[in-house]
DNA sequence: ACCATAAGTTCTATTTTAGAACTGTCAATA
DNA sequence: TATTGACAGTTCTAAAATAGAACTTATGGT
């Protein structure tokens, strides 16, 4: 598969996968979070090429993760700081930190505590239901194409049934 | 830098991203999260080349967020399954799908709606805090070292009192 | 003149991935 | 009995991506 054909896909994974679904990418956008704006600070905290680190940075600003913007004229110097699109990102990556909190950490405990300064206290973030509030899993979740859903899955006829009956019994 | 080094960073973010943070990883785990459990039915329906579909099925095994569970027994065959390591992804899964509902869709609307079973409606998912209850924005979290963190952060002196200053500003 | 800072670009060697064909085991069918 | 098909991989070569280091360009300071 060519990873361009990735944004055209119906399914929002694939084209937020096509976005930020490198291990750079998403490294670089935890810098971001952590107020890292320039070139050299990103490629020194990461340890990145600095082939890569151009590459993915022009890539994320053509989506409108980052925007480049000059903080000096001569020479022509720019920092790269997270657009609203990107700032969108941070359940995300905190739900990526939140789960390497809980299954990854050694002995020593958790590398980082997050604080919320609105109510002062450390926190975990919890994943909710926009309408009634409550708590989401898997198991309560039951999917329906939406319109932009393509005509025919592309999956095997006995995998779908599979699926229906694994679902039904559930 | 070597893809193994991530899983000892003392970083869960980069942790995190050693198991699941590349392209068919996460596409593995939309499939299976959709009750695809078959060898054949992923390569079918992701279009995955078998080469690539059997290394990250291992590695998703070995990690611990699938299990492979036996169906039949002449020949041997087995299920890939999501233990509760896995299903704990399912708010990585459903932040990664929110965004690109918001950020990726085309004219034609969403290709999945999702229904809360517990109160019936169709619903997006929203982040907040665990002592709260608010919905979570970047800009209200402060970030603390943990038990786990690293002595000396490897970012540079000059890049972490700029990034201070910002934060200090904000 | 010389050095440092900053943001890249260019180069080759290595690793990863794509794409297709092949293997082994068993059940059902001709 | 021979053949076909389902299933879960493995093996092969070519193409693409990445690592690691050196180089470029522009400017300001000593």
């Amino acid at each position: 598969m060519k990873w361009d054909a990735l944004e055209e896909e119906p399914c929002s994974l694939a084209r937020t996968v096509a976005v930020i679904g490198d291990r750079w990418s998403l490294l670089i956008l935890r810098e971001c979070f952590l107020r890292i704006r320039r070139f050299d600070d990103f490629q020194a905290s990461l340890g990145i090429t600095r082939h890569l680190l151009a590459d993915r940075l022009k890539k994320l600003v053509r989506f409108g993760v980052l925007r480049k913007i000059p903080y000096q004229d001569a020479p022509k110097r720019y920092e790269y700081i997270l657009t609203q699109k990107g700032l969108d990102l941070y359940p995300i990556i905190m739900s990526i930190v939140h789960w390497g909190n809980i299954h990854m950490v050694d002995a020593r405990g958790r590398p980082l505590l997050h604080e919320h300064k609105t109510c002062g206290k450390m926190f975990d973030p919890v994943m909710v239901c926009s309408e009634c509030g409550e708590p989401l899993s898997a198991k309560h979740v039951h999917v329906h194409p939406g319109p932009g859903a393509r005509k025919s899955s592309p999956v095997h006829a006995s995998a779908r049934e599979r699926a229906k009956r694994a679902a039904e019994s559930s």
